[in-house]
DNA sequence: TTGTAAGCGTTATCAC
DNA sequence: GTGATAACGCTTACAA
């Protein structure tokens, strides 16, 4: 490598280290005759620190973490978005990691993250990690991380730190009862991933719903859909070829609602004469399907800079208490859920 | 900062750091003792050495960059997970950027990655650069990076980088040869950029399909859609509405795609009864739509992989010739392509 | 207002 | 085989 530093800026302006250092960051006393100099110089050389010396010297990094399920998920894309863009505007370096998922992966981003020296991490959990194996693995990565984390969308019960989230249990609450007002009597619902924290949720807002409602939920209209399009797509269709099917379900992600329309559009049914349906997530392109499409907003791009606010405010005031902020998504009503008899 | 230091271990291994850093590279001697007694020792404290301070003396980083226009546009967030899984695979560290198709911001990613000290850039520019301020601007910036660099999708002309990208000419072409031999005889084209190469390249293969086979291209037949959604809808729109319309058409990238198919829904056309097209790109769900979708599959996360491919190439061996990977996209036949008396 | 020098956590070059 | 020690490029006391 042979970029410039600090040292030949130095002696091309003919002064010492310590006053181009002043300059380049504003601190401490330096004439304006010299300064104009250093920086003439700077930009003849067109000058760009060393990131890693300053950080080694300066025992703190500029770079924030992120660590996310999936890149190329809608959903999770839209947060980095947010994320991102808040990154830049206050200047800060983005390090991206995927878990695809996988717990181990998201030990060995958390341990890359920790090398790197981190100065904020915004985390997307890929499980829970309340079981005890994974959760003192966990708890110890990130107590070694030893910098502000902001948990994302996924929320770590077991841990204290600032968390955006969605009210999974609120927004299935609605979202089902958006089908009962229409006048639904049997739902059915294209359940999450039981294993985490945000599928339990969704399951429960939606039977609670019924219940409140005085309706039973079948146990043979719950489809394990585990947030997956293809698993989704497969059950669904087994049960509408199994036949007496609900009026009208809670699908509980966008991958998973892809899955149930697919299915949908293999039977050759008609949304909402044949099938009702209420979804988490709007769905790229959904305006161009002709088919209504009822559905949970959740502002995603706004969680994703929600998180850096709540990261940024406590990298800067790291006393302060623990921030949860919990959204209420929106039930955007589109048709897609009404009963037509 | 409290981070465990490699001083902190040796000490506690009674070695001096020297045999330490050997133990952690697998560099030089060691006795099977004094390394086992190290390990021990780095296992107990989890330790994790700072790359900050290792890039800084190793004067080379175990950083690799990207550079992409729009995080969250499905065509480019998939292949930062093929560039994502490479950089994953080999021990690197992704820092990632997002232009937002702006130039300036371009610019300043480019000199954050410089700050970084990356040891390798995979670029998707935000737009051509072959005019002149912004050509030296940003050969300038290329040359003070000095590192290897893949371009992606969008190729340089003026530069001499390893490139990866889609020929965009005959994938064009190639798709207007299917509306033509499907029987149509005008056909329009909803049109990308043209001030990107890439937006030319398809608008020619398109051309010079047309005129190849005897057909005469209209000027009102072509929509200036600009890989922008909400134009590319305004602008067919108005075309239906004015009517007197071709048959069939190319549409240029996903978005504008996306925009194509809600002004037909707007219209209540049928694919392809009332209006044919062929579409570069997949579209998330597209199973879904109750519409035939005939397009070019460039895949792209293959795409995401070769680059990577590319760079990590270069990067272990500088002195190779330029490489520039022309993929050829498919034409996956679907039926939007018929023409229907 | 400016320069000198120590230190940040590594690696790499030497002696031993 | 191993351990001092000098870099690496920057920041930050402290002196001047």
């Amino acid at each position: 490598m042979c970029a410039v530093t600090i040292g030949d800026i130095a002696r091309e302006a003919g002064v010492g280290k310590a006053t181009v250092s002043r300059v380049i960051n504003e601190s401490g006393y330096v004439s304006e005759k010299t300064r104009a100099k250093i920086v003439k110089v700077m930009d003849r050389f067109n000058y760009q620190p060393s990131a890693a010396a300053r950080n080694l010297s300066r025992q703190e990094s500029d770079i924030i973490g992120l660590i996310l399920p999936e890149v190329n998920n809608q959903f999770f894309s839209d947060i980095l978005k947010g994320v991102s863009q808040m990154v830049d505007k206050w200047g800060y370096t983005l390090m991206l990691s995927s878990s695809e998922n996988d717990p181990e992966r998201d030990f060995k981003a958390l341990r890359a993250m920790i090398s790197q020296r981190v100065c904020g991490l915004a985390y997307i959990p890929a499980i829970d990690y309340n079981d005890d194996p994974w959760y003192s693995r966990l708890d110890q990565l990130l107590k070694q991380l030893g910098c502000p984390v902001v948990i994302l969308d996924r929320p770590l019960e077991r841990f204290e730190f600032d968390t955006v989230m969605t009210d999974n249990y609120s927004g299935a609450y609605a979202a089902t009862e958006a089908l009962i007002q229409a006048g639904h009597r049997r739902i059915g619902i294209v359940a999450g991933d039981m294993q985490l924290f945000i599928g339990r949720e969704r399951f429960e807002g939606f039977r609670d719903a019924l219940r409140q409602n005085g309706l039973r939920l079948n146990e043979e209209d719950v489809i394990d859909g585990r947030f997956d399009e293809q698993i989704a797509y497969e059950k669904t269709l087994q049960m509408f070829r199994r036949g007496r099917c609900p009026t009208g379900f809670l699908v509980c992600n966008n991958l998973s609602t892809f899955g149930f329309l697919k299915a949908v559009e293999e039977m050759k049914l008609r949304i909402p004469e044949d099938v009702a349906f209420v979804s988490f997530d709007k769905l790229v392109g959904q305006d161009i399907y002709n088919i209504p499409y009822t559905h949970l907003d959740r502002h995603v791009l706004t969680q994703g800079l929600q998180a850096m606010q709540v990261l940024l405010r406590r990298i800067h005031t790291p006393d302060r208490p623990v921030e949860k902020i919990v959204n209420l998504p929106e039930v955007v009503l589109r048709g897609s859920e009404k009963l037509v008899k």
